[in-house]
RNA sequence: GCCCCCAUCGACUAGCGGCCCAGGUCGCCACCCUUUCAAGGUGGUAGCGCGGGUUCGAAUCCCGCUGGGGGCACCA
């Protein structure tokens, strides 16, 4: 039976560094016949628990996808079991009393050591293991304590963690023996650093889901950089959907060295993720993202203008540069204009008639009239989509005046060329 | 200070003794395609931290050094 936790402390949003170790416990689960994956929150220091931040870390991994069996667990619930099994530890000689707090006795001799799977053999000297406190003097159990505990009532097969946890781990072995328990397969992922090579923080940009949601990337983009965050497949796979990694994941190639952010390569990936939608997912994605950021544009308006960006944007974020003279009008710059009139007033009278006013009827139209004026395609074209869109980047310009319509097209070819006069 | 871990292009990585004068991807540069921007195509740039071993042979194994990270709480 194969079953792992993912195990946050209500202490503010999800870091982008848990969420990786999150990730890698919930695809080790999904993998496997019968998995389980759990979700914990060690919230045993009740003094730096944050009001909300339960609710913010569940929304954050539905929103990525991430999900877990059964009802979300609160480690302090256990409390009355720990400081059953804390006194029992007592009795048996193997804990004492400290001044109200309840030590554990470490061995001062020999090692202790366990066989990670993504480090290989790890020992640490006894003698370097302190009497950690199992339970405090107001009688909640320390997460060195709790977690241990949980971990075998819950018959927890793999602890998947972060590098940080390698020193607990000695610990938590000598406590889970004292306890008879069955020990865990340890697995201990590096951390992720920051561009700087630091450990990632709150210098490094976005580094909650949050964030990323804000900046425009999408969960299958966040999902897929994420899991190649020190880990690989092979020697060429880059990109990866939900279901491949889940059937390709296995601990055995999670590398033990630190990974770092790059956000570089998340772009990349979020703009083959988002060009790798169905259209109409497509669309779903940009109208939530703009719901989302409190942006009020028409939403069939939204829906129409999505398939002319899908191949141009990286994150949700720049469609509103692309597609907003769809919304607004616009004022092109007049110096851009020059010289541009001639194919402005051509363009305002073959289009005039066009019917009906649709991309390919538009590109037949606009063609041919470059060709009489004896202009280059771009150089015919700029002219119109600086009038029409008010920028020198825009979607294809025949479909952008289709969606446009010919009276709205009209009225800028014209208001241009009283701009550019 | 003590303990533990890590070390291949700027970044993510493949490599688990000969297939590697090191492969893929992002980025960057150039060219092609092209109605702008993208996308796409082609080519290029760039790396095994250092020093000792072991071996016929080392990016791969061992030791040391250096560098980086993590931990040493009645925090998690």
């Amino acid at each position: 039976m194969i079953r792992v936790r993912m195990a946050p402390s209500p202490t503010g949003f999800l870091h982008i560094g848990g969420v990786r170790t999150f990730l890698f416990n919930w695809l080790f689960a999904r993998g496997r016949e019968g998995g389980e994956c759990l979700l914990r929150i060690e919230n045993t220091d009740t003094g730096r628990e944050v009001a909300e931040s339960t609710e913010q870390i569940k929304r954050s991994l539905s929103w990525l996808g991430i999900d877990w069996d059964g009802e979300v667990r609160f480690q302090l619930d256990r409390m009355d079991e720990c400081q059953q099994l804390a006194r029992r530890l007592v009795d048996e000689g193997k804990a004492y009393e400290d001044e109200g707090a309840i030590r554990f006795r470490m061995p001062d001799d020999g090692e202790t050591g366990w066989d990670d799977v993504v480090r290989g053999r790890i020992d640490f000297p006894n003698a370097q293991l302190e009497d950690v406190v199992l339970v405090r003097s107001d009688g909640r159990p320390t997460y060195n304590f709790a977690s241990p505990v949980e971990d075998m009532l819950d018959g927890i097969s793999h602890v998947i963690r972060g590098s940080d946890h390698v020193s607990n781990t000695p610990k938590q072995i000598q406590v889970l023996g004292a306890l008879g328990a069955e020990l865990p397969v340890y697995a201990h992922a590096s951390d992720v650093l920051g561009t700087d090579g630091k450990k990632l923080s709150k210098r490094h940009g976005a580094q909650s889901v949050d964030e990323l949601r804000e900046q425009g990337y999408i969960p299958a983009a966040i999902v897929n950089f994420l899991a190649r965050l020190g880990w690989a497949y092979d020697d060429k796979t880059e990109v990866f959907s939900r279901e491949e990694l889940v059937e390709h994941f296995s601990l055995e190639r999670v590398s033990a060295s630190p990974a770092v952010f790059d956000y570089q390569k998340l772009a990349w990936l979020n703009g083959v993720h988002l060009r790798n939608l169905p259209p109409e997912e497509y669309a779903d994605r940009v109208s939530a993202y703009l719901r989302d950021q409190g942006a009020e544009w028409k939403e069939d308006l939204v829906r129409k203008a999505a398939p002319l960006v899908q191949e141009k944007i990286e994150t949700l974020a720049e469609f509103q540069a692309y597609t907003r003279f769809l919304f607004e009008d616009v004022s092109p710059d007049p110096s851009l204009l020059d010289g541009g009139s001639p194919v402005l007033a051509e363009a305002e009278i073959a289009l005039a008639g066009l019917e009906p006013f649709t991309a390919d009827q538009i590109e037949r139209v606009l063609r041919g009239l470059a060709e009489r004026l004896e202009l280059k395609p771009r150089e015919a074209f700029q002219p119109l989509r600086i009038a029409v869109t008010g920028s020198k980047i825009s979607p294809g310009l025949f479909e952008s005046l289709e969606l446009l319509g010919r009276e709205e097209t009209l009225r800028r070819l014209r208001a241009a060329r009283g701009a550019a006069a």
